[in-house]
RNA sequence: GCUGAAGUGGCGGAAUUGGCAGACGCGCUGGACUCAAAAUCCAGUCCGGCUCAACCCCGGGUGAGGGUUCGACUCCCUCCUUCAGCACCA
């Protein structure tokens, strides 16, 4: 009998929804279980195959919760400001405001024939009032926390969209959408969140959250702890010090030159009257120049002499000052001692403009061999005075005591981490909540005042002013201040759209509640989330700034906890043609061809059969026809005679405690292609079977039913049951039952595989040896050789050796 | 360049973590059903040798080379390749 999966899945679609079973009680709920997926945002083309197998893997994992007896809160939402949506509406010339409700009803309806097991009924829009005036109001505690300040600083601006980019958008310094433009800085003065206030605890909680090991470490190296100390160089002749960073103090007897960064407030100080027109056209260059491309530039060593000198405080030695856009001002100090023996960097530079390189540490034996040299290696101390034949980790604690307080060498930390910008000079996202009052200064606007509504306005096209296009509307720009009630102006940059997503699942669970942004008693219940999924290409941006949100929304005392998640998973990546499905590869795959031809269970099933659903896989529609076959013939065990009961054959009913235990795990290790195999498996012996059970036909059932909840509904009701199987409770297995009567034993001569033999499980070691020796094969094998030791392993093998 | 992950049939991928390599699925081959095709069902399918053929039997085999071990896809060393992330962070 052919499948009718429309018919079923239609049907039962229509049944989750009129009998709200995706929806739990929020507030009775005694086992509740929060189990996330990144929402979406919804673009114009609809999913693609990517969303649906990051949700489908998180839907399996929350319907087994359910099925395990808990209250599974599954919400979603839609992720609709940002630079993403907004960009798409200005290429294809239409109001987002009339694009993004479109859009989101087609992933709405995708999303419902996927058969996910969403509560619809807590859905977040990022771009409704009711959402982003509580946005708002974070920015607003952020800004009384003091953690929300305003500062000069670089943007990523595409000259050919006349717009600011978000980070993402820029790809090896071009502008995403014209490949080919490279993208250039401008300086604008921005919004700031301090997350580099938080940089400690969010490098430290990486310590004992629970989360994939992958993507904690792209935390750790993006937060970029490092450990060292600060010294201070006095600038001969004048009153100056110059103040350096470095995590190699062992090395400061090599410090042969100092180097500052161009953007050094000493530079104007120090430099020498002969050196001044030099310095300030390098000066100038390399501030117009941005990161990449400096970048871009090679790593070729530009740099000039200010004319200074500093004394080393170690060798007091007089080294020089020089001015190179190799050293950063955002990291440490800005300015380094330079130590050419044992820093790359340093040694080109050195090399180049012809500057004393000093050993100090004894060459490696290899290095002498191949004259290669080989930076930033431990060592044992040369040519460093009292130091010498020191070991070089030693060094660096004995050379900081020894300089003390006189030369301001002091133990620090640095972090690679750089504060949150928050401001975007755009249309499409949430007016930052401030105003500028010629006689109060800066002013936040009123919480009783929020939201501050996105204005409608036609032209909502970016231009190269370096403002939003709120700024052109005198309108809504001027208003009156909140303080004094004079004049005064909006602040018209939107925030970032990675602060919308920061705190979305926060709110879920107080969507009911208009009058604040979380409700206590929702928020103790729900959060901190269960089990969180999704892709690791957010690692470092969401789920960066959603955990300093968290900490710090903990710290001023609305929330109980400060690490949102008590699981996070990241899975796999979907791979076609040999790359990453995404839109600017041009390889993606829109599901609704094989959702239209195979059903959603199918689709389902066959994605989480490509791989480990951590790894992702490689999909290729051929495979698809295989998942088909195999729930058809799941449908059509409905046809045969069922007798009650289980299995009475023990090995029948050793496969079904077996096949459960297995699913079980595979689920819990989030294994789902292998948990399918196994499926297949017990079903193929089934199939082969003339008498089915009751049993093991429900069991197969309630293992299917995250996998194909639509399939699994139908036969569960074919089966005579008046309930939604998510109403019924996951099967159990008792190990005991799985033990059987037989294993085979491997005999092996020296390794080699001579025979394999059937015995009693647990069979002794000394019988088990007793056997091989008696085999036919192994005797002839043996051909006589004496045996020199048997290695037994219980239910396993004996392996002899001659 | 640095960091991380991974290399297994024609393909996607399994292997209880050192103990039967290739589960499960796709594809392919042969057969059944059919006037025929599709669909479905059954059988076979790592490579090579032996054999008229099949079964058996024998040898080899998890990117390459070496090592540890009674025994290595699994552990160690060297190298190659692919993917992902970071990229002058002192």
């Amino acid at each position: 009998m052919r499948y009718p999966f429309k018919e079923i899945e239609q049907k039962w679609q229509r049944y989750w929804d009129e009998n709200r079973t995706n929806e739990p009680d929020l507030k009775k709920a005694t086992k509740p279980f929060y189990n996330l997926m990144m929402f979406p945002y919804p673009s114009a083309e609809g999913l693609h195959v990517g969303n649906v197998f990051a949700f489908t893997g998180s839907d399996i994992f929350g319907r087994t919760k359910r099925l395990q007896g808990y209250d599974v809160f599954e919400p979603i939402g839609f992720d609709a400001f940002g630079i993403h949506s907004e960009n798409y509406a200005i290429k294809i010339r239409q109001h987002p405001n009339q694009l993004i409700p479109q859009n989101v009803r087609n992933f709405t309806r995708q999303l419902k024939e996927i058969g996910l097991m969403l509560d619809w009924s807590h859905t977040v829009y990022t771009t409704d009032p009711d959402y982003y005036r509580w946005t708002q109001w974070i920015f607003l505690q952020m800004y009384k926390a003091g953690l929300a300040y305003r500062k000069m600083g670089p943007v990523n601006w595409c000259p050919e969209c006349k717009t600011v980019l978000a980070d993402e958008q820029v790809i090896n310094g071009e502008c995403e959408r014209h490949p080919g433009v490279r993208v250039i800085k401008k300086e604008l003065e921005q919004w700031f969140f301090k997350i580099t206030n938080y940089a400690e605890r969010l490098h430290n909680n990486l310590s004992w959250i629970d989360w994939s090991e992958t993507t904690k470490h792209a935390q750790e190296v993006w937060i970029g702890r490092s450990e060292g100390a600060e010294v201070d160089f006095p600038v001969v002749g004048q009153e100056a010090k110059v103040r350096t960073f470095t995590t190699r103090m062992d090395t400061l007897f090599g410090a042969t030159y100092m180097v500052l960064s161009p953007e050094h407030l000493l530079i104007e100080k120090l430099t020498t009257d002969e050196q001044r027109q030099a310095v300030g056209e390098y000066v100038r260059d390399a501030k117009q120049k941005d990161r990449l491309e400096r970048i871009a530039g090679g790593r070729d060593k530009s740099g000039v002499f200010l004319g200074a000198s500093a004394l080393n405080p170690a060798t007091e030695e007089t080294i020089p000052i020089w001015v190179a856009d190799y050293v950063l001002m955002d990291y440490g100090t800005g300015a380094i001692m330079a130590v050419p023996a044992n820093d790359e960097r340093d040694y080109e530079f050195a090399q180049k403009w012809g500057l004393p390189i000093k050993e100090i540490h004894e060459p490696l034996p290899e290095e002498r061999v191949t004259g290669i040299k080989i930076f930033g290696r431990e060592g044992i101390l040369i040519n460093s005075g009292r130091f010498n034949g020191m070991e070089s980790e030693k060094a660096r604690d004995s050379i900081r005591d020894w300089l003390g307080e006189k030369a301001g060498a002091a133990k620090t930390v640095n972090y690679r981490l750089r504060d949150w910008c928050i401001s975007r000079q755009r249309y499409w996202g949430p007016p930052i909540p401030m105003l500028y009052c010629d006689t109060c200064g800066i002013v936040p606007v009123p919480e009783k005042d929020l939201p501050v509504l996105l204005p409608e306005i036609d032209n909502f096209l970016p231009d190269d002013s370096g403002k939003s296009p709120l700024a052109r509307i005198d309108s809504w720009v001027y208003t009156t201040c909140a303080k004094c009630g004079g004049r005064a102006r909006r602040e018209t940059d939107v925030n970032d759209n990675f602060l919308d997503s920061a705190w979305y699942f926060l709110r879920y669970p107080s969507t009911d509640h208009s009058d604040r942004a979380m409700d206590p008693e929702m928020t103790k219940k729900w959060l901190p989330v269960d089990r969180y999924i999704g892709g690791n290409e957010h690692a470092v941006l969401h789920l960066m700034y959603t955990r300093f949100l968290c900490m710090a929304l903990h710290d001023m005392g609305h929330l109980h906890f400060e690490e949102p998640f008590k699981k996070f998973r990241a899975h796999g990546l979907i791979i076609r043609d040999g790359a990453k499905m995404s839109k600017s590869k041009g390889n993606i795959v829109n599901p609704d061809e094989d959702i239209e031809r195979f059903g959603a269970d199918t689709f389902r099933m066959y994605l989480m059969f490509l791989g480990p659903y951590q790894e992702g896989g490689d999909f290729r529609e051929s495979g698809i026809i295989g998942l088909f076959r195999f729930l058809e013939r799941v449908y059509n065990l409905m046809e045969q005679q069922l007798e009650s009961g289980s299995a009475k054959d023990e090995q029948l009913n050793s496969l079904q405690h077996e096949t459960v235990k297995r699913v079980t795990q595979d689920i819990e290790a989030l294994k789902y292609n292998t948990a399918i195999a196994r499926l297949m498996e017990y079903v193929n012996v089934l199939k082969r079977d003339k008498t089915l059970y009751r049993g093991q036909v429900e069991t197969l059932v309630l293992l299917l039913a995250p996998f194909a909840p639509h399939l699994a509904e139908e036969m569960w009701e074919g089966l005579g049951h008046r309930e939604s199987i998510f109403r019924a409770s996951w099967p159990s297995y008792e190990e005991s039952k799985i033990k059987r009567a037989e294993v085979t034993v491997v005999l092996q001569i020296n390794g080699k595989i001579r025979d394999r033999i059937n015995v009693p499980v647990n069979l002794s070691e000394e019988e088990l040896e007793q056997r091989a020796y008696s085999n036919e094969k192994i005797k002839q094998h043996l051909d006589g050789k004496k045996i020199k030791k048997t290695v037994v392993v219980k239910n396993k093998l004996v392996n002899l050796v001659t």
